[in-house]
DNA sequence: ATCAGCATGTAAGGCGTTACATGATTCA
DNA sequence: TGAATCATGTAACGCCTTACATGCTGAT
């Protein structure tokens, strides 16, 4: 895996379930997983090149029965390794990068119903993430018992709880900018 | 202002207060915004020099009186302008990536206690976080009336909801795993 | 003497986003 | 016919991190 590139253990991630073409693991990533990893076309496709290249992973033959040619890829056993090694390794970056507090931050400068209205709209997106999210708890806690569900599952609580927060946030917020 | 670097808005912000140097900056940004933001050296002297090229900020003479040469930089009225403007733009960018969580997601392959570890590390970070956030929520509480203290308050009681819902969830989370 | 803190800046390299190029199939 | 979805990939550009280079002052 390159050094600081997490897409590649991402896709480790996706491909250590089933193989997956390209496309496939862009629509994965943007699923569940999305609130808090991003993928683009533009970095997994290089990525999964490289990591052939290292023996991660290997490209299936072109399969043209529909569409255009697509290709599936499949985790080696080295992928499995450097995959479990990620996973055990305890230093791990997480980052928030919120402009929206910046404009909070910042607001002193005008008006307050200017900070009122960023709030507003953060609101309104945790609004819809954390509806999303409900779904996929809902869909998950059918299933909690069979294959990786329960990780699933938390990821999708840890969402849900810090939306929460984030909605509480808000109230208070706007209130006391109101005052 | 250049189009995706938010630096400089940072910047902008902080010099609407004050006259500061380079250092200086990069120390304002460790500190309360630190949790939200994040800025370098090779970072913010390259996007001083550019705006001042684009007539946000000036640069004073260099002050030699102690130690190395330093240099202030004052925001412009134009940077100024810059700065109202990017706040009253509803457009936010607000970007969560948290390494922690691809590893609770893909930690079904390993041992529970793997994720429990992890979970773990990520808890006592929250926790550190918190306890600083605390104290600065403390002092800004006795001059809540005065300048932009406002503000402020509101992005460290935004830090506090959600590390606290970080510590909620990491529990809940470790009893599922050792379940 | 040496280390930490103050202070400015550059350079290399890596990573990611966006747009572009290409092309097939299905459905309205 | 045209739009949407499936599908692969490249190229340009921009931004950030890290390491490096330099040098003063004050405290131990």
């Amino acid at each position: 895996m390159a050094k600081d590139r997490k897409i590649d253990a991402v896709i480790l991630g996706l491909l250590s379930h089933e193989d997956l073409t390209g496309y496939e693991i862009k629509k994965r990533i943007d699923g569940a997983i999305g609130f808090f990893w991003k993928g683009s076309f533009g970095n997994i496709y290089p990525a999964l090149n490289d990591m052939e290249k290292q023996g991660l992973v290997e490209k299936s033959g072109g399969d043209k029965s529909s569409g255009r040619e697509k290709f599936f890829y499949h985790i080696t056993k080295k992928g499995s390794d450097a995959l479990n090694d990620w996973i055990a390794d305890e230093h791990a970056v997480n980052e928030l990068k919120y402009e929206t507090l910046l404009k909070i931050y910042f607001g002193g400068a005008a008006d307050s119903s200017v900070s009122v209205r960023n709030i507003e709209v953060f609101e309104e997106q945790a609004r819809q993430n954390l509806s999303i999210l409900n779904v996929f708890k809902e869909n998950l806690e059918k299933v909690l018992d069979t294959g990786d569900h329960l990780h699933y599952y938390l990821t999708v609580t840890f969402g849900i709880e810090t939306y929460e927060a984030y909605l509480r946030w808000c109230d208070k917020a706007k209130k006391i900018l109101s005052k």
